[in-house]
DNA sequence: TCAGCTACCACGTTTGAACTGG
DNA sequence: ACCAGTTCAAACGTGGTAGCTG
């Protein structure tokens, strides 16, 4: 376990708070260490996927964490988003993932940040931390502050840890960043491995009426043709008798490993072993032939990426309050315009998530607030009054141009105790003088005040060119 | 024709309000 | 009146699958 220590400190003058005690805010040695790794290792030896819906859906297995060596003291915030592992587009095709082309043009980037943030370091020390809410789509309109991912694409989750009392400092803070190579995944709309569907059904709860010694056994069918026929006759029979104990014994053979055994330990770790001999990891391939992966070579698995992640210094706020929700995103011609082809440069250079953002006045923004970008000012994404989604725009430090939309999600709803957050308070460091006028109305205040997040709608938190 | 996507379905889990008893 | 435990229904999270689409 090895975690980020090439730390540099952010740019541009640190709040009092911080520049009191830099030495303390950087003496920390976090160590982050991933739950249930042995589950991530299964799914990863088989090529993991996950389901991406429309309305979102959950990870499975979910993101939880381990943290140590924070400061007790100190608040921290907890970020989580998905980065490309490659330039690839992928396809199923006889039982094992292929290429099947270049990446299409990264969707708007966003930031999960976990509904405890901030919290001392002792909160998040004393249990592990869950991402259990964090949600996936391919809707690239999504409203909900999902993360958006493309089907058939690979990605890996990067954890953000930011001391940071609340986002205001965020951009002045420092960021550590942890990589699991076992938790890559590749995003789908429906399951291609069935190994990994049945992976998923012998070890979530919410699938456990799909399980064979679960009561419907009707849905235990495979899709081959084969299948199929043998189920159309047999529909008639099991629509009798529905709850009947014993299945019938047709298409089960992609599941022998799993028969016979009620869910617990020695199941899965007679799973393991049973998929272990048809594995066939695309991953595992992958080293294999030299394709490139994250990885270190030779690094244990759970180490983490010798990664880090900066907050732009000239970060400039741009939240805009949208008086008018609901109304339909407008369509920006940068979107997409930054995708550059195949690895790793495919994804460098983040587009903003102008994708969601509702119409709004661009001649509102100032241009130095901005800051340079190849592809003009950007119309930021403009805060939605849906509960829990933040919004943070910040233009790049010099050599790294590009206004990118990073888009922060937190479960929080209007009601929850967010003080820390709705206001910085006079000990605190005062907003950025940069702010636009929007960001200081009134109506922003009062959504503050109450510690609704909303305003915060999407954030544009750090650019992907930094790694 | 087909791969990928979506809507819908049935089932299980989770959650919180309502109820009950001490 | 208060609190803790129980019950129950609604909401939510699953994978399967038929049908649609490009």
């Amino acid at each position: 376990m090895q975690s980020i220590r090439d730390l540099k400190p952010n740019f541009g003058p640190p709040p009092q708070s911080m520049a009191a005690g830099p030495d303390a805010y950087m003496q920390g040695n976090i160590r982050l260490t991933l739950e249930d790794p042995d589950l991530w290792k299964s799914f990863h030896d088989l090529g993991t996927e996950m389901i991406i819906t429309k309305p979102g859906r959950r990870m499975f297995p979910h993101c939880k964490i381990n943290l140590a060596g924070l400061i007790p003291c100190a608040k921290y915030i907890l970020l989580v988003d998905m980065v490309p592992v490659d330039g690839f587009r992928y396809k199923w095709n006889k039982e094992k993932w292929e290429v099947a082309g270049k990446a299409e043009p990264q969707p708007p980037c966003r930031t999960y940040l976990h509904p405890d943030s901030p919290a001392p370091g002792s909160h998040w020390m004393k249990q592990s931390v869950s991402f259990l809410k964090l949600k996936l789509t391919n809707n690239t309109l999504d409203q909900h502050g999902h993360i958006i991912l493309h089907s058939m694409h690979r990605y890996h989750p990067r954890f953000h840890i930011v001391q940071a009392d609340d986002l205001f400092s965020v951009r002045w803070s420092v960021f550590q960043t942890f990589t699991f190579p076992e938790t890559s995944f590749t995003a789908v709309t429906a399951y291609q491995n069935t190994s990994i569907t049945k992976l998923k059904i012998d070890h979530n709860p919410f699938a456990k009426g799909f399980r064979d010694e679960g009561t419907n056994k009707k849905r235990r069918s495979s899709k081959s043709p084969a299948c199929l026929e043998k189920r159309a006759k047999m529909s008639d029979m099991l629509n009798r008798d529905s709850k009947e104990d014993s299945p019938p014994d047709f298409c089960r053979s992609a599941y022998e490993a799993y028969d016979g055994e009620e869910e617990g330990d020695m199941p899965k770790r007679k799973e393991a072993e049973g998929i272990k001999q048809e594995r066939y990891s695309p991953w595992a391939a992958e080293r294999e032939h030299g394709v490139r992966t994250e990885s270190p070579p030779g690094a244990d698995h759970r180490d983490v990426y010798n990664t880090e992640q900066l907050v732009p210094a000239p970060a400039s706020y741009q939240p805009q309050r949208v008086h008018d929700f609901g109304k339909p995103p407008s369509p920006s011609p940068s979107v997409g315009s930054s995708h550059s082809g195949s690895g790793r440069s495919s994804f460098e250079s983040r587009v903003p998530d102008v994708a969601t953002v509702p119409d709004h006045d661009t001649s509102k923004l100032r241009a130095h607030e901005v800051g340079p970008h190849p592809c003009g000012p950007q119309p930021l994404p403009a805060p939605q009054d849906y509960p829990g989604v933040l919004n943070m725009s910040m233009a790049h430090q010099a050599g790294k141009p590009g206004v990118i939309g990073h888009h922060l999600y937190s479960p929080y709803g209007p009601e929850q105790p967010l003080g820390q957050w709705s206001n910085p308070g006079p000990t605190q460091y005062p907003p950025p003088h940069h702010l636009t006028a929007d960001y200081t109305t009134p109506a922003v205040h009062h959504g503050y005040h109450h510690g609704n997040v909303a305003e915060w709608s999407q954030y544009p938190l750090f650019s992907y060119s930094c790694w």
